[in-house]
DNA sequence: TGTACATCAGTGAACGCGCGTTCACTGATGTAC
DNA sequence: TGTACATCAGTGAACGCGCGTTCACTGATGTAC
């Protein structure tokens, strides 16, 4: 055995601090929110001397930026998972629902994505990330269209209104808002991803 | 006269600090944002003491959200503003671009208003503000549908998909996406509002 | 009209806190020979 | 296989900063008589 898989004590090097620091601020910014994460308050979660985030990712930007970058890649898996198989409206119907979905779970993280003024919008890693899980809405509107490539007022459109309803369902949780309290939010969702799905297939400019 | 209607020389008292500080609250929101904003700051833009800010607004919290009770004031006027007389689909078409051309001229305030865990959303006075802009939506989805009180499932999509443009532009803007570069934000945001309101009069469940 | 007094609005010094940054350091690892 | 050395990863003390909160205070205003 060249290596215990899980080495219970660790020595002076951590392993893969990198990884371990990434999973201490994705805890944080779920229970904090992205005002409320701290390099320090990181360190300390992941059991390090606060300075050895520096060594890492730089800044608390750099740490959130990979945050936000993991919250597209996940989003992105979950979109993909959900679709399954699936074509047409259907496939654009599915994705809706895993966005919100994914929103509902992981509210301060799509906050964190979409939202902050601490992440770092023109890193590579993060922009790939963004743009992987645009491409599955893409591919989606693409199916129900028919057409190969959606023009852009399509797909700005599917984006805003699954976005749109996702952060408003999370913003009524928040509240407790009465409609939000009653029912399922994600029941709540699919109707306005209904009318997306029906916009999407009949608007003629 | 009374009293001269601006005392150039302000003495001990203000006169109308609760009024100075939500401004300079505002300014300091816009540039800084939620997550830049101090009371020290903000007394400091209102050349009063620090603690000054207590007596009236008891901590951040309480001057935030008046700042964003202010934003959905604002809101509202320009929605009612921009329909004038407009009725039918006319009608929501334009409380739809009016909510965007809002988005995009007062970001960090829209950001605030839905989106801060530093805002009191239980405040009464806040939450008055925010029904009273919603109520816009409702009379022009009224309107477009010609149902005197609409369903709850049109106002959330309508609701949805026009905050949804909104703040996903305010992100392009921040990214410089290129799409947001190369035209104007409020006609991207047109097309978006033309397909939501297609789907307000076609859709049937 | 004048005086005394209560109330209100704003002051400023003091406090302790958590933060980010810096820097000389030390323990561990890998590589050259 | 063994040794020397360079490099890397993480440490921890020290620093200065801006923050929110508290509190005894003082200047201004309004009211009672």
């Amino acid at each position: 055995m060249a290596r215990a898989v899980k080495p219970t004590k660790r020595g002076y090097h951590h392993g893969d601090l990198p990884e371990a620091l990434a999973k201490a601020a994705e805890a944080l910014v779920r229970e904090a929110g992205a005002s409320g994460f701290s390099l320090r308050e990181c360190a300390r979660r992941a059991g390090v001397a606060h300075s050895a985030p520096g060594h890492h990712f730089g800044d608390a930007g750099g740490l959130l930026t990979e945050v936000a970058a993991r919250g597209f890649d996940r989003l992105t898996a979950r979109m993909r998972e959900r679709r399954g198989d699936a074509e047409g409206p259907e496939a654009l119907q599915r994705i809706g629902m895993a966005y919100v979905d994914f929103a509902l779970s992981d509210p301060a993280v799509l906050q964190l994505m979409f939202h902050s003024d601490r992440v770092d919008c023109d890193n590579a890693r993060f922009k790939r990330a963004g743009e992987a899980a645009f491409g599955e809405l893409v591919s989606a509107v693409a199916s129900t269209t028919g057409r190969p490539s959606p023009d852009e007022g399509t797909l700005r459109f599917a984006w805003s209104a699954v976005h749109g309803v996702s952060t408003l369902l999370i913003n009524g949780q928040r509240q407790g808002a009465a409609a939000a309290r009653r029912a399922n939010p994600l029941a709540l969702a699919e109707g306005t991803i209904r009318r997306t799905v029906h916009a999407v297939r009949t608007f003629r400019g």
